[in-house]
DNA sequence: TTTATATTTTGTCTAGGACAAAATGGTTTG
DNA sequence: CAAACCATTTTGTCCTAGACAAAATATAAA
């Protein structure tokens, strides 16, 4: 790793992989399809490639993850491709008084001014109380940003940083709450693959208000690991986070295996924005569309776990 | 994802390089010349690795990183496997009050007594201060609890479970502390592939008693962006946390990569439980081997701030 | 005991082929 | 007009088998 003064500096495809996560197949693949990236040979006769190239890789990844494909972007030039950039049409806007706080938590995240941030967003907490933080703050904000990100106009490590404030400061105050020890037992997660730890911080935020008692294994447990969580905590519920990160079809398969998994008597309930666009559901699995729909489901359980007494169901062979 | 009751469960090789870190070509490579991993094929004529043989592979692994090389080990059978891992010079076998404390720990974790578990965490915290607290209960309980998946005696969601128990009680106790404004501002984070959060939160947990201002990214920062953040922030040092589940040669790359991209009046540190075992050093980066080390590694920096202010630094060309 | 050199071990890279899953486009049906 | 179906294209991942250098170990010399 020798660096040559007045060259451009060249790295390996291991490099380019750790990166720009395209993998190293993927990376040869498209050199063999589009011609690009287009990497010289070392001395090995091993490729490597020069700064620009990585460069435009990444900016093919970005307009990838708005949507393009491959074939219409990586032959292009990197003029066209930052044209494609900007062109982006603008995230969805929403009115009302809390987006304009959203805006300013946003502004400041950008001006990298964390401690104003998070003043901001601690003030709003405790003014509005952790439910309607959640919902009128948190949620946009987490669409702001993610769109903000997508169209370049924020950095990923802007996102991260955002990410670990929110992470902070719900941690912190659903870890001040007392204790439930009444209200039904429930097991949070996502499946494998899915990365989102706010959707999923966000419900356990939701559901320690409203008095259920919270077990968290955080982010992609296995199937059967969640069959075995369940089982050995007495989940009563068994509810999952899921972002649009990972391809619909792909999570109803996953729950659907789930639910053939689980006991008959622990309920499941899916969350998420992915239920916001797709117009599936799985039989035997309640689908929240938003936060706010999970007090009236929990009034429901509790209903009927009072007319159908847990009990019962467990001595059935 | 379809299980067929009655028969052991079948991954494919993506799978097997996510759970146990050994590369694909690597995992062709040992079939080709131990004959171990033995995969059956399914209907694409693709490996389908069965659940036993990824278990040995993470006995394999595990050796591994106590130094075995691959030709003496992977050909063996899973008891010559297992007789060598209790023959180790079993690793932590520090005496003392705490070390039994985090064995109870892990006893309450095996029984599911999470409420009992955070008790005795949230006492042993109040007892001994958060530096004694990470130092001697956490770190000892990470590596506990670490051999103890990969020998089978816990589950991972156990792992999952006390992961997140930790993390609720660190970020709960940081977030307590007022914050930093004289200290040298660092830049938590961990670099690509590298998942694991506690090492992180363990450092940050050390650094904010120390009176440093932690900016933390969380974990998976890809080199460019660790770069953008420390320019934006004004960090005067990067820290980043390295496990052994990255092998120790790419870890060695990217940080020699970020070395070079880095201004070079920002103090790069790298901590985690990778150098304990590994030899090797990057130049102009410091390791710190224990977490220990921390205290002192700051004060050495404040001294050569004072003799160096990083203005003068700062009006370099 | 240390230092230099030979030898083994080990992981990563390469090429080009194959193929199924995903996305797209076009057609038919409610 | 929208939904459901089928055909076609696109795209990523996996395969084999060979090559080679970096790392680790063994051997020889100082």
């Amino acid at each position: 790793m020798k660096i040559v003064p007045g060259q451009t500096h060249l790295v390996n495809i291991s490099s380019v992989e750790r990166d720009t996560g395209l993998s190293k197949d993927t990376l040869r693949m498209w050199e063999r399809r589009y011609g690009f990236p287009n990497p010289s040979r070392d001395s090995k006769c091993e490729r490597v490639y020069p700064a620009e190239q990585l460069e435009k890789l990444r900016v093919i990844r970005r307009l990838m993850d708005s949507g393009f494909r491959p074939g219409k972007v990586v032959a292009e030039s990197l003029e066209a491709l930052t044209a494609r950039i900007q062109a982006l049409p603008a995230g969805a806007q929403r009115s009302g008084v809390e987006h304009a706080m959203a805006d300013e938590a946003l502004r400041l995240l950008k001006a990298h001014q964390l401690a104003e941030l998070r003043q901001l967003l601690s003030h709003a907490l405790m003014r509005q109380g952790l439910q309607r933080f959640v919902l009128e703050v948190v949620a946009p904000l987490n669409e702001l940003v993610g769109n903000a990100w997508i169209e370049g106009r924020i950095e990923i490590f802007e996102e991260h940083l955002y990410s670990e404030q929110i992470q902070h400061l719900l941690r912190h105050t659903i870890g001040s709450m007392s204790e439930a020890r009444q209200g039904p037992r429930v097991l949070l997660t996502t499946l494998p693959g899915e990365q989102h730890k706010l959707g999923l911080l966000m419900a356990e935020a939701f559901l320690s208000v409203e008095g259920a008692h919270c077990i968290s294994l955080g982010v992609q447990t296995p199937a059967w690991d969640i069959v075995q969580a369940a089982r050995a905590h007495h989940a009563d519920i068994v509810a999952l986070s899921c972002s649009q990160a990972v391809p619909a079809h792909l999570v109803c398969d996953g729950l659907a295996d789930l639910r053939r998994q689980l006991d008959v008597n622990i309920a499941m309930w899916a969350g998420g924005s992915l239920w916001q666009h797709a117009r599936k559901s799985v039989p035997g699995i309640n689908t929240l569309v938003s936060l706010a729909d999970i007090p009236a489901a929990l009034e429901k359980w509790r209903m009927r776990a009072q007319v159908q007494p847990r009990t019962i169901a467990r001595n059935q062979p």
